[in-house]
DNA sequence: ACTTCATCGAACCGGTCAGTTCGATTATAC
DNA sequence: GTATAATCGAACTGACCGGTTCGATGAAGT
């Protein structure tokens, strides 16, 4: 096992054929990233991009056929990434309620973040003309979420600990109440940071709240 | 009172200034809103708003300053059209319950209108480039809104026939309750079409459900 | 009838863009 | 050490952009 065919994970240095080496495909997904995400699909220029990669215009046209290919690559890479273990507090310890809260305040925060909404804003002003990113963009990540909630939800239901009929509705009206305001506002640019820690948490209370009053198994 | 200085509102024929002609600058603003719902700013040209505004560029630019001064010129006229007349329920016949249904019914229609999606949708492009006009969109649309109702709220509050603490908030609960997963799927472009009849009122009646469990009157 | 001037329309300017080409470079494979 | 080929880098193509210029046009004002 002195040298195989191993790809080894690190850095072993192989030669790869033309554009198929994946550390430089990364390499330009990353500066596709920085400049795609400041300036937007239009605005922003393959020179740009080839300039924060670090890689010459002929190579990026090596690894992607166009601009909107490296784009949808791009989005591509985003997707999972941004909702990944978003679901996790609803495994965790505690009980119904606990559970809403930490979920409704990770959700809160992750979806007014400064990465997460450049990217949904990206996303948005394309979407006129790119129909299936923006449901591809939608179904992997917003879609996505709201599933493991109505499920979750439909269980807590089963087992009595709350009274919902229509568990995919209560899913998304639990989703806009843990970020009532705060996610328009900050895609709108009405506020230009991310809410501090007292306002998501107050906010995501709030949601908890509300949602236990409608849907709580208490009478 | 045969011909004074009367401007005469149809068509008199007056004389106008370079780029003083009211029905001109209505025509202008009438392709450019064509053009930019349909591509947006950055991709939006300006030979394209003149042959739909059906308009010589030289006058376009007697008119406006550049394409920018154009672009807002036209986020000012949206604004208040969008939301003229949308809180008037509140003020409208039937109980605290009626108005309510009644107010979050128009909202969900409105907001989901393919006119108003395609609006914000633009505006939310170019926020990161121009961050003022973002700010304004939202503070002469949602905020004005939400100032409303929170106000109405309250008075419904001291009435002793709601039960709130803090109307902002449950203003804002209220609006996202409203149009709960429908607005963001048509952002995003996951409906290319706005939501039927059927699906507005039962996201109504389930907000006012909901909010109504939080906040109504009985125990 | 004659003047005036807002608008037209088409060419034009400087600049930028996506995408291509090609010789120079450089590190791997043998 | 030498052949190979992935990458570099810089120039280039053709198109389009926002914005300007200017003579022609035609209708309003007198």
């Amino acid at each position: 096992m002195t040298q195989t065919d191993a790809p080894a994970p690190p850095s072993p240095k192989r030669r790869h054929a033309a554009g198929a080496d994946p550390d430089k495909r990364r390499q330009i997904l990353r500066g596709a990233w920085q400049v795609f995400l400041e300036q937007g699909f239009d605005a922003a220029s393959m020179n740009a991009v080839c300039k924060a990669a670090g890689v010459s215009k002929g190579t990026i046209y090596v690894y992607f056929e166009h601009k909107e290919d490296l784009f949808f690559a791009l989005v591509e890479d985003m997707r999972a990434r941004f909702f990944r273990g978003i679901s996790e507090p609803l495994a965790g310890p505690g009980c119904t309620e606990d559970r809403l809260r930490s979920y409704a305040t990770g959700l809160a925060r992750q979806l007014t973040s400064e990465e997460v909404v450049r990217a949904q804003r990206i996303v948005v002003a394309v979407v006129e003309r790119m129909p299936h990113l923006g449901k591809r963009f939608y179904d992997a990540g917003a879609r996505h979420v709201l599933s493991a909630l109505s499920d979750w939800l439909a269980a807590e239901a089963t087992a009595g600990r709350l009274r919902i009929d229509d568990p995919e509705l209560a899913a998304q009206q639990f989703l806009e109440l843990s970020t009532a305001g705060l996610w328009r506002q900050r895609v709108f640019g009405r506020h230009l940071a991310p809410p501090d820690e007292a306002e998501i948490t107050r906010t995501a209370e709030a949601a908890v709240r509300v949602f236990l009053a409608a849907y709580g198994p208490g009478t």
